[in-house]
DNA sequence: GCGTCTTGTGGACAGTGTATACATATTCGC
DNA sequence: GCGAATATGTATACACTGTCCACAAGACGC
């Protein structure tokens, strides 16, 4: 026995977690359901995956590191939701109503992610520490599976059904995505918050209208 | 009630320091100013008024209260800046180019405010702790002094010049503010951030037309 | 088998928000 | 006027955070 170290802390069982990296990631997801990014905290995650609080530096570099990370997934879910919005608005006939029906989708799954999962949704639009570094992970990530593409193949659609000429179409992510990310904004940041449920789905639904009609 | 003479500022005998809400307020607008909501700590700014951590509990419930009030002040001054803008573009001669031309100020003044005093602007809209406590910020004030009333009483004038229809007045502040707010967001947020200044300006100008056109 | 690399531990430090107890300047009741 | 009450700032302390460093325990290549 050249163990001099005494074993007097409570060895939980295995040493090497397994799979610390994933498991520290899901907490943060969690914690940002939860509380948004500012509840992400790097010792509960380490807390919550049994782990001592150091152990986290050996798979992200800062907090601010697993805070992107857990940034990255948030998107993926919101893409998520949004594909599987779509996936239930196929059957349309003209190419006009198919154009309108899949806006209208994007629009609304995106206003439900942001009133349903606010924490997830604020955490995926929390401001980085370190601007400008590395890929947008809202814009990059494979090939429509990020907020940014989905929206843009529904706007191609608009294009193909003639409803907005082609010179117009470069950029108009932006203006429909600015429109409808800002209403979900105001919600959660409180300029709107008196207004009842009810009427902000209606406005929910102007807004996409507006959209619709000022591109 | 003799008015304290403020001759010798931060004067190591002065234990009254005469006016320390507003200089930690001061201070923590400061703060705002140069990094945003979460440069804000109660500890800086109590340093700045080069005063004891735990004074600031006599003027400030918490640190979040005071962040509240910073938030208000960055509101009056976003306020500010579209009503200076606003007097810039008084003269037009049809109700129509009145109404249009007032929007697009507000529009513009917004926008600009959010880009060269990101940190305020940020501040401004910053989530807040207490969720639906007291009257909204954003909302309140004296008339005609917060965003909110001035986008709205261009709103107004659009109505006057029959460019919206009065039905849908009620909660139109809300459709234009959520586009040029989202707008505002998705830059200073990250998701909009290699695409350089100029374009992003004329993304702007875009936003604002839709406004027009969409309402 | 052994040496090396990876991953988790233990302990420490500065910095934060905040509570409690204390001290002093200002104000107020008489 | 003057003493007490109150308002305001100080001193000390605590729990909590992110992060640094030295070290140990398992995994792995040879």
């Amino acid at each position: 026995m050249k163990k001099r170290a005494p074993e007097k802390p409570a060895r939980r069982g295995t040493y090497r977690h397994g799979d610390l990296r994933r498991a520290l990631l899901e907490a943060g997801v969690a914690l940002a359901r939860e509380g948004g990014p500012e509840a992400i905290v790097l010792r509960e995650a380490t807390r919550r995956a049994g782990v001592v609080p150091n152990a986290a530096y050996r798979h992200f570099a800062s907090r601010d590191d697993l805070l992107q990370a857990v940034r990255s997934a948030a998107l993926a879910e919101l893409a998520r939701a949004i594909e599987a919005e779509l996936a239930k608005t196929r059957r349309a006939k003209t190419l006009e109503e198919d154009a309108r029906g899949a806006l209208r989708a994007v629009g609304r799954a995106y206003l439900r992610f942001a009133l349903g999962e606010s924490g997830l949704f604020r955490t995926a639009f929390a401001t980085p520490e370190d601007l400008g570094l590395g890929p947008n992970p809202a814009r990059s990530g494979q090939s429509g599976l990020n907020p940014f593409e989905l929206l843009g193949s529904a706007l191609d659609k608009f294009v193909s059904a003639g409803l907005l000429p082609p010179e117009r179409r470069p950029g108009a992510e932006f203006l429909a995505w600015s429109a409808v990310h800002g209403f979900a904004m105001l919600i959660l940041d409180g300029p709107l918050r008196p207004v009842p449920r009810a009427q902000l789905d209606a406005i929910g639904e102007r807004v996409i209208a507006m959209v619709e009609k000022g591109l």
